[in-house]
DNA sequence: CAAAAAATTTAGCTATGGCTAAAAATATGT
DNA sequence: ACATATTTTTAGCCATAGCTAAATTTTTTG
């Protein structure tokens, strides 16, 4: 392996073999984790520890240990930030990821659930090289399989905000622009109703205290969908 | 990761999670050894710390380790032999890295050179699935990017046994099947030749004390060629 | 065949990245 | 505000897989 160099704002930080597997996976959570809306902008122990499915002390290891490597600032007890080099590893590793996820889908056929393990395995394992030639084969893309956005090489990246599709009104009508990829079965689930990336979709009606709402497919098809289903769809309205 | 379940002659075999990448590496590093007619059968530690990079010690560490699994047969000082089990998994290993190179340079257009690093790292992360599709989208081949032979699934292999291009004498006519993939660079010098598997050579003369021999590439071009170029690759001769 | 050389193994160390249990710090409820 | 609950960290352990140096076994050679 080569040296990566790693040019940040004020510092030119060398990260040479020293970027394990174990790494880039608690950069790429922590990142994930400071974009999502979820958590309130802080990235604490425990919040790391349950989506790497680790034990808490196993997190506070690490942790302590990326913030020796300049890749966050950790606060004991209060939570941890990714430096500009942490955050730079961490969209590498996500652009692997999106790249090969849908190299995956586009080139091989793998269906929408199947991908994600895959890729994470994957995802340490390919060159510079092979990064290049699937992103020439698959024509530069910018979005990946399930709708996320795909990193720049220079690691740019932009987060556009949907809706969800459980916050759609009575009667709305909405394209899919990307789905959760969490949950394997879900997608399953999504692919089998032939809920796509650019599937158009209507809210015909909405059950109240919770319920289900009745979806129209691509102007045909209509099905019942649980909230749970519906908020891990994102959509951008007309 | 599922368990592996291993049908061997007589025993079933369970081989979880503790197939690490070191232990496959290994595993094809011992079979190769053992089927290449360099070291006269005896496998030894030191043979296997040398192709491995690897110190004795750590060798003998890990042969003993192999040896408890039930993957090798050890006889301390003298060398090892694979088990069923232990040739086996080298076999879904090889069988692994054969395809990958081959969908390198097919599907990707990697170059001679490059392949063998990029699946040295891949063979130990794709998935059963993985292996089925790239196996599916090359039609199934039976040889190698290098012309090696690829196991089957049920870890069938035949090793045809070809002649060294240097071993030819002079105005003897060949066609190139497989060459040695262990120097990049050298690989590389053979593509610039044009010297690539189906190639038809002929040794148009032979310098005495061990000197190199005249060749004629596919009827046209005429190059000389170093004996240990020549010792590389493997040829039909008619 | 004995002494020297070479190969191999043992002993003991390192780093990575998990774990549990106990201690310490922070947050919460009345 | 203070006792209790929760979160986080520390301490100490485990396995993997490398390493060097020393001891041992095998091989070679004079």
């Amino acid at each position: 392996m080569f040296a990566r160099i790693l040019k940040t704002s004020y510092v030119t930080l060398e990260v040479r073999g020293l970027l394990t597997q174990a790494i880039e996976d608690y950069l790429k959570t922590i990142y994930k984790l400071q974009h999502s809306d979820e958590h309130g902008g802080r990235v604490t122990t425990s919040v790391i520890a349950s989506r790497m499915e680790v034990a808490a002390a196993s997190a506070t290891n690490m942790i302590k240990k990326l913030a020796e490597m300049n890749l966050l600032i950790y606060t004991p007890y209060h939570g941890v930030e990714l430096t500009a080099s942490g955050e730079k590893i961490a969209l590498e590793t996500i652009r692997h990821h999106r790249l090969i996820e849908l190299y995956l889908s586009q080139a091989l056929g793998y269906s929408w659930d199947q991908i994600d393990a895959e890729a994470d395995r994957l995802e340490h394992a390919i060159s510079e090289e092979f990064e290049d030639r699937i992103d020439e084969a698959l024509g530069y893309p910018t979005v990946g399989a399930h709708g996320e956005p795909i990193p720049t090489k220079q690691g740019q990246i932009d987060h556009p905000k949907y809706r969800r599709l459980s916050e759609l009104q009575d009667g709305q009508s909405a394209v899919i622009r990307r789905v959760s990829d969490r949950n394997p079965q879900m997608l399953r689930y999504m692919e089998n109703l032939q809920l796509r990336l650019g599937t158009r979709v209507e809210v015909t009606a909405k059950a109240p205290f919770n319920g289900p709402l009745q979806l129209k497919i691509d102007a045909s098809k209509e099905v019942s969908l649980g909230l749970e289903v519906a908020g891990s769809i994102f959509v951008e309205a007309d």
